[in-house]
DNA sequence: AGCACGCCGACT
DNA sequence: GTCGGCGTGCTC
């Protein structure tokens, strides 16, 4: 076929036609990326289609076919061009979100002296002369120390004094490792003949050989011996060395596997009503209370599949929560078991790409959301663990998709099950069971005699009013932990809230500072001691900061967060060591494994910490999980913040469940009598579902009504509030009462950006897909108006 | 997304 | 008069 209709990896929403070369003819096929020019600038791209009809345009040709193997499948591409279309955004956007960085071509051009003997007009010519005279530069490099006379360049261009060469790369670097080969057949007289260093390092290369292939470097660090010996032994040709391409692990495997454990009556029996309700429904929610043994299930289940041949995804919230988890499975599945998420090197990203499309055995992988991209072929199951985390759905650049959801649609392509797992499920999935969509599994029982924590509402509002608050701990805290420490237990505290202060205020005139980029207080962090913006990454130093108003330099904190609980707890609890995990503690590679097994083998007592610690983390020697300020939940200001504040406080309380002795949750708040703290005291999943679902109803919320919004971004604050306007009455003469906005969001500007949005609510039993299109319609309108075209307007389908 | 082109204000 | 800002439009 003579022309190919390629994607790049650009926010632009049409796609190109190339013309195939005659060359490139018999090798091109679907799916392979190639190298192709845009404009000035060439990209990689990928293979949409094949076709014989000549565009009404003309046509560039493709450069090359970087890989002859296709990196993608059609199946793939199909997924791809389903979440442009629902989450509203370019197939671009999609394919620089599913590919692994490693994957990216990006060209770089050279420019070389070919006139060693040309004599310079100018002064600028003959600094570019004399700077390439030591070999070849890059043509960006150039041009920065140029300061942008490329005029000059140009003419030495057309002299012929110069030329340019492009080259393209790919990031990818595949790792080699020399491995050691004893050569056939070595006779025990070849080996006396050899000194005594040379004959033992030969004689014990031998041996391991005959187990293992012995890479150099493992070799002479595990026996100790220096190169020499292997170098005369590499001439004498005992030894053949080679070099070889191999995958990259971090990950560590254990050294053996073992065979599963046994499932308990009721866990077999859930079992067993997991597979009957996939009979009848591809998706399945298991709604099992903490420590009832989901893992154990999931892990017989993904047992089954791999037998069968077929692949397993295993998609979890947070990065963070993989290695955890992978750790625990490995003992089962070994090198069956695949970890990939967005933190992983773009170099091992690649190598589990390659590994999953040699399809040469079945393989289990365990990811965040992007895992959902790799290329699968014959997915049997998808587990989706603790389905209700809102950190599956991604933020800000598009496709603002959630994993959750994309992996329903990805296991409908590849004909697979899903099973989502909650002790709390989100309102989303239990409304799909209602609706007959979803099979439900119901696991009440708890594992190995785990008692149910006791949860505790405290009443703060009597303590404050005697004063007999220390900080944020009501004095029945207090009392409370010092009974479990002195238990010998350990105690979490959870404080939804990072950094050590909402905000700074001036002692002098009361103003607040502000972050200059954002319309937000600056949090003080009192560790770093700075002013930090949560929103963008200005910072400043707190101990010279001077108020803005009146240089005053005193400044008394208001609210508390994880940092000043934690200088409260050292205050209190003197004798006790504690530690904090958050956002900020969790920046370094391995630091939240850290503090995680630092508590958990008992050497710190006291554990403080947001959201972070609510998700999926076993602890067994915790006896009481306090909840300082539940009230910061309840008034967050979304239509999710009720369900939210019950997801999080019953996650958190499972903390607490430990064999034989009971646990103990203390919720601190000044509304006791708050519903869903009830509830939450209860356990009680069914009625927070029927109340919340008659709110969503009343106020047209999801899950009972669709909704989307589109933000609007500009420099320019009247601009954008123009836009937007325009936009909103756009769409409210399609969509009438539908249509909510345009108005301001609670930030109303980041990173310099003034932001307007506007919200739509559409009824179920419309087409979400034709009011998609509508919107769409509507916002290239927008776009075409004179003026606006600099604006940004972006989609986020089903807002979280 | 990048990149060039072109139109307007403000400085050598 | 030119430099550089940004708004506009185009890329197969
Ligand atoms: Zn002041
Ligand atoms: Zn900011």
């Amino acid at each position: 076929m003579p022309y190919a209709i390629i994607v790049l990896p650009i926010a632009q929403q049409s796609c190109y036609t190339y013309e195939v070369p005659v060359s490139f003819q018999k090798e091109i096929q679907i799916g392979q990326q190639v190298v192709v020019p845009l404009g000035r600038k060439f990209y990689g791209g990928i293979v949409l289609k094949l076709s014989e009809d000549k565009p009404s345009y003309p046509t560039k040709s493709i450069i090359s076919i970087w890989d002859k193997k296709p990196i993608v499948s059609s199946e793939q591409i199909a997924f791809w061009k389903w979440m442009a279309s629902y989450y509203m955004c370019a197939l671009g956007e999609v394919m620089t979100a599913a590919l692994p960085a490693g994957f990216r071509i990006e060209s770089e051009h050279k420019v070389h002296l070919t006139k060693t003997d040309y004599i310079p007009d100018s002064e600028t010519e003959r600094l570019i002369i004399d700077a390439l005279q030591h070999g070849a530069l890059d043509l960006k490099t150039l041009d920065e120390s140029l300061g942008g006379k490329l005029e000059v360049l140009k003419a030495l261009l057309e002299k012929e004094v110069v030329q340019i060469h492009t080259q393209h790369n790919q990031r990818f670097k595949p790792k080699e490792v020399v491995f050691l080969y004893p050569r056939e057949n070595i006779t025990t007289e070849e080996i006396n003949k050899l000194s005594e260093l040379q004959s033992h390092v030969l004689l014990r290369l031998i041996d391991l050989s005959k187990t293992e292939k012995v890479s150099k470097s493992k070799f002479l660090e595990e026996e100790g011996v220096t190169e020499s010996p292997i170098k005369t032994l590499i001439k004498k040709e005992f030894i053949i060395s080679q070099k070889e391409k191999v995958y990259r692990h971090s990950f560590k495997y254990p050294k053996e596997t073992k065979p599963l454990y046994e499932l308990s009556e009721i866990q077999q029996q859930k079992y067993g009503e997991i597979k009957k309700q996939f009979e009848t429904h591809s998706t399945v929610l298991l709604h099992g209370i903490t420590s009832s043994g989901k893992t154990e299930i999931y892990t017989h289940l993904i047992a089954k599949e791999l037998e069968k041949g077929r692949f397993v995804l295993f998609l979890l919230p947070e990065i963070a929560l993989t290695t955890q988890l992978a750790e625990r499975l490995a003992i089962f599945f070994g090198k069956q078991l695949l970890v990939y998420h967005s933190k992983y090197s773009t170099n091992e990203r690649v190598e589990v790409w390659r590994k999953l499309q040699a399809k040469d055995k079945p393989y289990v992988v365990i990811g965040a959301r992007s895992a959902i991209f790799l290329p699968f072929h014959d997915l049997g199951l998808i587990v989706v663990d603790e389905e209700h985390e809102p950190s599956f759905k991604q933020q800000d650049p598009a496709p603002r998709y959630h994993g959750r959801d994309a992996a329903i649609y990805l296991a409908y392509l590849q004909n697979s099950k899903v099973l989502l797992g909650s002790a709390t499920p989100s309102l989303e999935s239990y409304f799909n069971v209602q609706l007959g969509k979803y099979g439900l599994v119901e696991l009440f029982q708890r594992y190995q005699d785990i008692l149910p924590p006791e949860i505790i509402l405290i009443d703060s509002t009597e303590a404050s009013r005697k004063k007999r608050m220390k900080g944020l701990f009501t004095p029945e805290l207090i009392k409370a932990m010092n009974e479990t420490l002195e238990n010998g237990e350990q105690v979490i505290l959870f404080q939804n809230r990072r950094g050590y202060s909402y905000f700074v205020k001036c002692e002098n005139c009361d103003t607040i500072p502000h972050c200059p980029n954002c319309d937000v207080s600056l949090s003080l962090h009192k560790y770093a001691n700075t002013l930090d913006c949560h929103y963008c990454n200005y910072s400043i130093s707190y101990a010279k900061h001077k108020c803005g108003e009146c240089q005053g330099e005193d400044f008394s904190t208001i609210g508390i967060g994880t940092e000043q609980i934690e200088e409260q707890t050292t205050a209190l609890f003197p004798n006790y060591l504690s530690d904090r995990i958050d956002w900020d503690t969790t920046t370094g590679k391995h630091s939240y494994e850290k503090i995680l097994s630092k508590f958990k083998n008992g050497e710190t007592k006291i554990l403080i910490g947001t959201q972070m610690l609510a998700k999926g983390l076993d602890f067994d020697n915790v006896g009481l999980v306090a909840i300082l300020n539940a009230d910061l939940l309840l008034h967050y200001p979304d239509f999710r913040a009720y369900e939210r504040s019950f997801q999080l406080l019953l996650q958190v309380s499972g903390r607490a469940g430990r064999k034989k002795k009971q646990g103990k949750v203390l919720i601190q708040t000044y509304k006791p009598k708050h519903p869903v703290l009830k509830l939450v005291k209860e356990s009680a999943y069914t009625p927070l579902y029927n109340q919340q679902i008659r709110e969503r109803n009343a106020f047209h919320y999801p899950p009972v009504y669709y909704m989307m919004k589109i933000k609007l971004k500009h420099k320019n604050k009247q601009k954008v509030e123009e836009a937007a306007y325009l936009l909103g009455e756009d769409l409210k003469n399609i969509f009438g009462a539908r249509t909510y906005g345009a108005h301001t969001p609670l930030v109303s500007r980041v990173k310099n950006f003034y932001l307007q949005e506007i919200i739509l609510k559409i009824e179920r039993k419309s087409s979400y897909a034709k009011a998609k299109q509508l919107t769409s319609e509507a916002i290239s309108r927008v776009k075409q108006t004179k003026g606006f075209s600099s604006i940004h307007i972006g989609a986020d389908v089903d807002v979280f």
